[in-house]
DNA sequence: GATGAATGAGCATTCATTCAT
DNA sequence: CATGAATGAATGCTCATTCAT
């Protein structure tokens, strides 16, 4: 199950918030219908999340949470610049098409959590995963096996075709699920910054 | 200027709607802060749009139409794959930099707009750009130049990464604008989709 | 008729206001019964008010007007010490007689007002009616016919016993009007401050 | 210290009520701030007290105790009237000096509690202090040292000055402690009702 | 065409109170 | 006695939309 958290009523209105978020849109999406679709009350909702907003934030870190630990887990053992790269493209279409509603979720979220009151406590955290892969581009590049380009574009370089057809996916303008094409989205990608293929 | 509409008033209101739908967000917008923007009454923005997702798809139609035109007439010259694979991102990009402001609005929109009572009209409109873009794709494939794809993978593949770096920077998250980029981008897209580079 | 107030819709506001924040107190005044006792609309209110605190500030600042011009306009007129303090005891009695509810707002309205947003506002206009006094007191203190006493116990010497009286008779502890012991309270106002009597 | 309460949890969120109706008013006053201020839950608030009416009563008796009882007491001892009147002035202005959070309750929480449940109780203890005070002044009267009046002006009449004082100091309009001008004012006071001076 | 007062359903949020542990 | 999660009616306020002038 998608979302990690300890406190079954919270993790009810989680649930719920997801199901609504993601089918109805963030700021369409009513409490009172968190409400009917948790079983919790309003009262109780507010008691654990403070607000609306608090709800969204409490659901964008337990959304990014599943992913980013595994993704990063999964990268920590890999051997050469190729197969970092693969498992970023790998993780990310597994993770998306196994979770379809939490990633919807997330790009929604996005403009509407990062403004909030939040908006801080998801900076520390999110910090674009990105973040942390810079010491390996740093490396492989370094190397020679990785092509010199700007810095600020090696994530668009590397995951942009992958995110972009996922989100055609999520939007229903694809049926193909994201996982079919993994290792052409892989290669694509490795090709895409290689030195040599 | 960015939005083509003879209508004087009708022009303003729009320029009202963009500032506030880039600025707040399309459902974070209210009427009055249009009219507060726009120097028009409320009653004229009803009597010229309807409502408010009146306004939004009229705004959508625009900004989609200059940027559209524009891609589609450079790509009718292309002589070359390459060359109109690199017209898209070409366009894209520049485009982009020179209107953050309705790139920002489509990327928003195209939720919104798309469910309410406008769907109609602008998915006819729409048909999204790649629909249009297909036959070449084909031309070129049967013609050896272009790699063998999944057919639904070509978009994602040609302007993933243009895409998402473009996102990057209209949400503030890299600095260098897009056209600083469009001949990394360009070039890697071709090498993307191309069988030798 | 006690609230002046040219925008007839505000009127009906005002005085359905006046009704419900002296018969229940302002905090315990609803939006609702302002609008069911006003026959305006929720949104109509908010248009011309912007908020619950807008109306009491503006009732406020409507109750205090007329009397405060009234009392100023005959010191003006007054010739001698004991005229004045009597104009005071009289105009203060008489008025919360003629307007209890207006009266009875007042005190309320004062902690309640002088926190919220408009208190600047207020604070301006308000000023303390003694403000304008001061000059009298000083004057005829000079002259030797007002006792000197430490500046700031005039207002009370002055109108204590009378505005102490009045709420009494604004709460029901009393049953005789402030208005038939205008003469004994005037008198007892003059002795107080009076050097002979 | 002012609260008289055995009971230490009682007494602490006696004192803490205190603070919170002192700082924002009975009823903008929440069961939270009090739990907040005191540190016991809400469900010992509601334990020791059933409402939060409940507290608001039990705070305002405990109020009033000290004070009445005193004055009572001084005032049986009292040998002439111009003593008695004095007395009052003396108790009422030093007792609002040493207890200004408990005076400025006293003045928010008779409209608020004579209202609740437990008004009846209330009444009963409170009765007003003035009618205590009646025979004495009756007596006195009968002796000729007081002037007459009509009975129900004596309380105004005697300490209509010294509450506005009081009340003006505990809105800080005023700077100078009352117990400073409690000569001034129990000056005022009897030469307001006295035959002779 | 333009204006802005009026409408009222709908929403996020608060808060006194209850009760199982 | 103490705790704090749970409840849900009540409230202030918003905002798209209408319509008389």
């Amino acid at each position: 199950m998608a979302i990690a958290e300890k406190n079954q009523r919270k993790r009810e209105i989680l649930e719920a918030a997801l199901i609504c978020f993601s089918e109805s849109g963030i700021e369409s999406t009513t409490i009172d219908m968190i409400r009917a679709q948790s079983g919790a009350s309003v009262g109780s909702i507010y008691h654990h999340f403070g607000s609306k907003e608090g709800v969204a934030a409490a659901l964008y870190i337990a959304a990014l949470e599943g992913h980013a630990e595994q993704q990063f887990a999964l990268l920590a053992q890999t051997q050469s610049a190729e197969e970092a790269i693969k498992i970023l493209v790998y993780t990310y279409v597994d993770w998306v098409t196994a979770n379809p509603q939490l990633a919807r979720y997330l790009q929604q979220a996005r403009g509407y959590v990062l403004n909030g009151p939040h908006a801080d406590m998801l900076k520390t955290r999110n910090s674009e995963r990105f973040e942390l892969l810079l010491p390996y581009i740093k490396r492989y590049r370094d190397d020679g096996v990785l092509s010199v380009f700007p810095k600020e574009l090696y994530p668009a370089l590397i995951l942009g075709a992958t995110k972009d057809y996922c989100r055609n996916w999520l939007a229903g303008r694809v049926k193909t699920a994201p996982s079919e094409h993994r290792e052409v989205l892989a290669t694509a990608a490795w090709r895409t910054v290689a030195t040599v293929v």
